[in-house]
DNA sequence: TCATAATCCTATTATTCCGATAGGGTAAAT
DNA sequence: ATTTACCCTATCGGAATAATAGGATTATGA
């Protein structure tokens, strides 16, 4: 399951993705129309702007803002940067990699076969999909 | 993340169906030879039998066994009955569908078009995958 | 028929993670 | 100087997960 904050995060990125290129978007703003509670968005927001995803500026008229193009922020940036692994277990991470405890030889274990051919899949998409391909026009 | 109670669940079956068709194997073979709680996979094997997956016997000389063969055993039946829906969001899941609290429209979420496009890919490999295609052989 | 072997079933505990909140600190604008 | 808005750390409650406990049930076979 995507947790939360991965979830509002992504949501958030969108919502200031629409905005017009330079906007600085503010924490209330996005809190009040996406429905999420604002000092838990703040901290998302951070950690995504601690990733170099976003930029941030401080006071009056301030807010945040996408540090590149929508197209191209890619969403395993994001949600590695959120969620953490891609992958469903830790031995087959590729940036989070860990040895099962269980399990002596990992090329005989039936559950790393799998989840191998899962994770290739999942990575596929997440590749070559930016922020710009969530963007949905409103129509 | 896939939950110990999955990922045990996997390589019991492939541990079972490793064995000549018909063998009854016993929990506790199972639990020391892949480390497993013996206690913890009694409960596990228990849900693959409800849910049709295990045969099982009780007493001297009983233990589980697979119902049907290998080759006809997928992989979306499994992980659903262990770990549940297959999608990361409720809202893309086609088993155990659920509305998001916040989200008033699906179509026009950025999460939900990318989940969508996630489950799809993963949905794709777990129906094409049977059991048979996780044993691996000794060599 | 009785001891033993094995699954079946429910309840409970322990632990970890997540979502959310609290409370202030810092920087910028006017 | 005041207001605005991001920055940062700590903490808390609850839910889910992992594991354990303890016995009930059923089958075998000596």
């Amino acid at each position: 399951m995507l947790s939360k904050k991965t979830k509002y995060g992504i949501k958030a990125l969108t919502f200031i993705a629409r905005q017009e290129k330079g906007i600085k978007v503010k924490v209330a703003t996005i809190s009040e129309s996406e429905n999420i509670s604002h000092k838990f968005l703040e901290s998302i927001l951070l950690t995504l702007r601690k990733a170099g995803i976003l930029g941030a500026k401080k006071g009056k008229g301030g807010g945040y803002y996408l540090l590149q193009d929508a197209s191209d922020i890619k969403m395993t940036k994001v949600i590695r940067t959120l969620e953490g692994p891609i992958a469903l277990v830790p031995c087959v991470s590729l940036n989070f990699y860990e040895k099962c405890d269980d399990c002596p030889d990992e090329k005989q274990c039936s559950v790393h076969k799998l989840m191998i051919q899962v994770r290739d899949n999942t990575l596929n998409v997440l590749r070559n999909t930016t922020l710009s391909d969530l963007v949905i026009d409103k129509n």
